[in-house]
DNA sequence: GGCCGCGATGTGATATTGTATCGCTAATCG
DNA sequence: CGATTAGCGATACAATATCACATCGCGGCC
């Protein structure tokens, strides 16, 4: 069951965590990209790069414009510190910054809530699947609609 | 390999297959539900709502506004005579508007072109792999980002 | 025929999401 | 210290999606 080892990261933790592995790659961890990631990691549910303009402004008492949040979240995705969710139009904190998956989602209708799941038997057959298909993956796309076990 | 009889319809075949199929569902087969279903068959690669809104404007010598393609692409989608790219925000017909799937697309960032597979043994897996996780899947989005065999 | 109900479509407005460009500031480095 | 560069604010704009409401056409019905 690809059981290995994540340790999930919480609060200051994760955060400590992103910046660790932001200033490895050798970018800067600012102020305003701390604020983006406290209100990224704020929300229960996926955030749209809008909704968490909005927690910025009201966090830090000023206007933030959606475009900055948008940069910061493009490297934060890039440097595995959030991933989008394409079929919500948004975007959650990745809780374990420091391992690589392909990575599939859960995503309740009802509540709004995102599960987020590992499982590389499923995602390397869906690569698979698309090699013998004389396709040459990049980036799986794997989110499930449906009701989360509260909603249900 | 999931191999069932899939007659796959083309141009005026395919057209005839889709209108059976919404009148069969007591929806009917209007001039612009037609109009809008042509130009989404048209295109070789996936379109936006405003690309179909355009051709059909082309097409019918008039401005078509893309509030009713949206409509249109709704009933089609619920119908299963197009489906939806979630990563592309775009559209594709249905190639075989009969049998029912959970699908898979490739979508090639190079070329736009969409190659559309069904393996009925990854879609289960992720299935059961969201219902074992206690989740109530209703809709799976499995979309590969790549370059087809053309581009690579 | 005239009227009504209803589904489909038109119209216009608006909301949401995403990108491009420019200039300023602050950190960095020789 | 001066030059360069990353980060960011500001503004505009483009693309995607939805909403409210008016209208049109068509069938059934009086």
């Amino acid at each position: 069951m690809g059981r290995h080892d994540h340790h999930l990261h919480e609060g200051e933790s994760l955060k400590d965590a992103a910046r660790k592995r932001l200033t490895e790659k050798g970018e800067q961890w600012t102020g305003m990209r701390a604020a983006v990631f406290d209100a990224l990691a704020g929300f229960d549910k996926a955030a749209s790069a809008y909704d968490i303009a909005e927690a910025v402004s009201v966090a830090e008492g000023r206007r933030v414009a959606a475009n900055s949040v948008y940069r910061i979240l493009d490297l934060f995705v890039a440097s595995n510190l959030a991933m989008r969710v394409e079929s919500a139009n948004a975007y959650v904190a990745n809780a374990h910054p420091g391992c690589l998956h392909d990575c599939i989602f859960l995503i309740c209708d009802d509540c709004g809530q995102i599960k987020h799941l590992d499982d590389d038997k499923i995602t390397s057959g869906v690569r698979d699947a698309a090699t013998e298909a004389g396709f040459e993956p990049s980036r799986p796309v794997i989110e499930v609609r449906g009701k989360c076990g509260e909603c249900a």
